[in-house]
DNA sequence: TAATTCCCGAGTAAAATACTATGTTAATAA
DNA sequence: TTATTAACATAGTATTTTACTCGGGAATTA
């Protein structure tokens, strides 16, 4: 498994997409200027994403991007995996003999880690963390906070 | 989070660590051998691993590398944090603020599953990794097979 | 037709990765 | 004491990845 800051991006653009999407398409300017990512840096990262119908894209005025599929049915892994590509964990399957028994013995550890993080976020959809973000908090914390200060402000 | 192959590299070190150092402290040279790591490359790692006493060296002849802890007490996130420097996740906390309200939820969905990641792999020790996979198999398996070939073929 | 927005490819600066090279220092063994 | 071993340290570097810019197209809407 491999989580970079592009799978970050890419994650965090989706996210975008499940919270905005449900009133029309959502336009990749609309996500740069929401996340701070460049537009055609978004582009090349949906690009992608397209590819592995993840996402939808409608073109023209009032055109935008759709999810590819029901929030619940995109995992954090599919995200990951179509942006950052995936990379080979053991050496030792193929071109090295494992031979020494100790090294494959390694290898076989790390490989049932990376199974079990890819499992971990295979289990994860956008609308498990939109439903549990929402649960926990209508809006940002901040802003509840100014809010309440505010409020308190008057009311004193 | 980030889990990079240089992570992979560190892990995987940590691991031959893990499984060698019973008797003895472990050369480089001997996890180059074994992990196909350069070993200059290795030494840089193993500085970072150094400061954060993950491991304890050993000069001379007969030298080489402990671990720093027992091995149920190093987590995976502890060698991935060493080796690999934190990236900051949200952009809104300091330098934007989160007005929108909109964008502060995304950053904050997505905070959320980093720190379950994160806590994922906190929960995850050295230890566990080599006993869940001492238990599964007593070594690498293909030599298994090759060894089940061999008995087979001269009991046949 | 004009504006919008996706779509596409080439190019590129900066960073990270993975490695090479060349030492120095501490411990051991001869 | 001397040689050897292996950690410790630093500088350089080729390659890849990241993140972005630029310059166009193609489809859709008004």
């Amino acid at each position: 498994m491999r989580l970079s800051t592009k799978g970050r991006y890419a994650v965090t653009a989706m996210l975008d997409l499940a919270l905005n999407g449900q009133d029309g398409p959502v336009t990749l300017s609309e996500i740069s200027e929401n996340q701070g990512i460049s537009l055609s840096y978004l582009e090349q990262l949906f690009a992608a994403l397209r590819a592995r119908k993840l996402v939808r894209g409608v073109r023209g005025p009032g055109g935008g991007y759709y999810l590819g599929r029901p929030a619940d049915e995109i995992s954090i892994a599919d995200i990951i995996c179509a942006v950052d590509e995936w990379v080979e964990f053991t050496r030792c399957r193929g071109k090295e003999d494992c031979r020494g028994g100790q090294r494959c013995l390694t290898h076989s550890l790390w490989d049932d880690l990376s199974r079990q993080i890819y499992e971990f976020l295979t289990d994860i959809t956008l609308a498990d963390l939109v439903a549990r973000g929402l649960e926990k908090e209508q809006g940002c914390q901040r802003d509840k906070e100014a809010q309440l200060d505010k409020v308190s402000g008057r009311a004193a």
